[in-house]
DNA sequence: ATATCTATATACCAAATGGTATATTAGTTA
DNA sequence: TAACTAATATACCATTTGGTATATAGATAT
């Protein structure tokens, strides 16, 4: 594996393992075995980094997420497929969901936040113009997409939370639960 | 005020804007206008102030919550009065329930997930016990009071989250869905 | 063949980190 | 009054922090 993959998938594990601020520059090179200007010359600084740690497993789920989000007016298969490739995607790498999870409320004037915010704002807006889309067909959802995205997200990190704590297993019958849920609550 | 409360305003100010370990204890006491001993006299160590920071508003929070949850056959209602309790509390001290948020998914080998989980383990207990209870009067909730309580937690998180960022406002109606949809989750 | 560029290392830096040794003051108790 | 305790301050400490100046080996392009 050549140096970048390795800073990357060290830091992760640290990040994961200890949090972001409690990382030092010098516990990653030292865990990547590499040396410390090498890990500047490809980052820049910590923060590049992070960017570029969030950036690479975003990616992934950003692509999965355009392919499953196409509606075609049967929104709660829409919700499903959604749910099913956030759950996947937490299953294949939970290291990373776990970082993710535990930056999503850090505070805004910390450096965490500036480069996570990016990834929630464009996870958040994926999701938002389907519930734009599906409330053409839907009367009752009309100017509550915005309510709609972030309680969907947070029931799914919820979810995800649980399963990381190996407290639920995220099986389809529990995709199912929480999609008939929700969607109740638009319904009603 | 004393210095120890001036000790403990500050910290909370500096750890939910910027993040417990991005706050240094200089920072903390040149806030407070004291100095470090004075600091150390009180709290030990830094994570001995988050202990006590922890300890003073969920003290609160849960001496509220235990007014609060007595269940008499009414689980809705219940619920609702629950809910009701952690968003006044998080109306009344935003700052607090912004810095515990944060600390909610916080690394497991983190020194702020020692303190934060004592305190969530409790919450989420209490609530648990709730459901247990109204387990023998509705008979498809049995078995499944850890998931109940730990999604009906999530769920007022996200509530607390979106309204910590002026994305919504936490009024009756808002209460009486919420609780209204979590319930047609445990029925169905 | 020479210049350039990428990738890497050694050795270093000022500043900040969490924490303490020692001393002093003020109030309380014997 | 003497002894003790709680509360505070000055000055200090070793360690770690994020980051860099300089140098070098190897590949590539001119």
């Amino acid at each position: 594996m050549d140096n970048r993959s390795k800073i990357l998938l060290c830091a992760l594990e640290l990040f994961s393992d200890k949090g972001y601020d409690a990382v030092g520059i010098q516990e990653i090179v030292d865990k990547s075995e590499i040396s410390k200007p090498t890990m500047y010359h490809y980052f820049g600084n910590k923060q590049g980094l992070l960017d570029a740690l969030l950036k690479e497993y975003f990616d992934r789920l950003f692509c999965k997420l355009k392919d499953v989000i196409v509606y075609q007016g049967d929104l709660p298969l829409t919700l499903y497929r959604i749910v099913m490739t956030y759950f996947n995607f937490s299953k294949e790498n939970p290291q990373f969901y776990r970082m993710q999870l535990s930056m999503i409320y850090s505070p805004k004037k910390s450096l965490i936040a500036e480069s996570v915010t990016t990834m929630n704002t464009y996870q958040y807006k994926i999701i938002e113009d389907l519930f734009i889309s599906a409330s053409q067909d839907h009367g009752n959802m009309k100017g509550r997409h915005c309510i709609y995205a972030s309680t969907f997200l947070g029931m799914i990190n919820t979810y995800i939370g649980l399963f990381l704590d190996d407290s639920l297993e995220l099986n389809e019958e529990c995709i199912y639960k929480a999609v008939h849920q929700f969607m109740h609550g638009i319904y009603s």
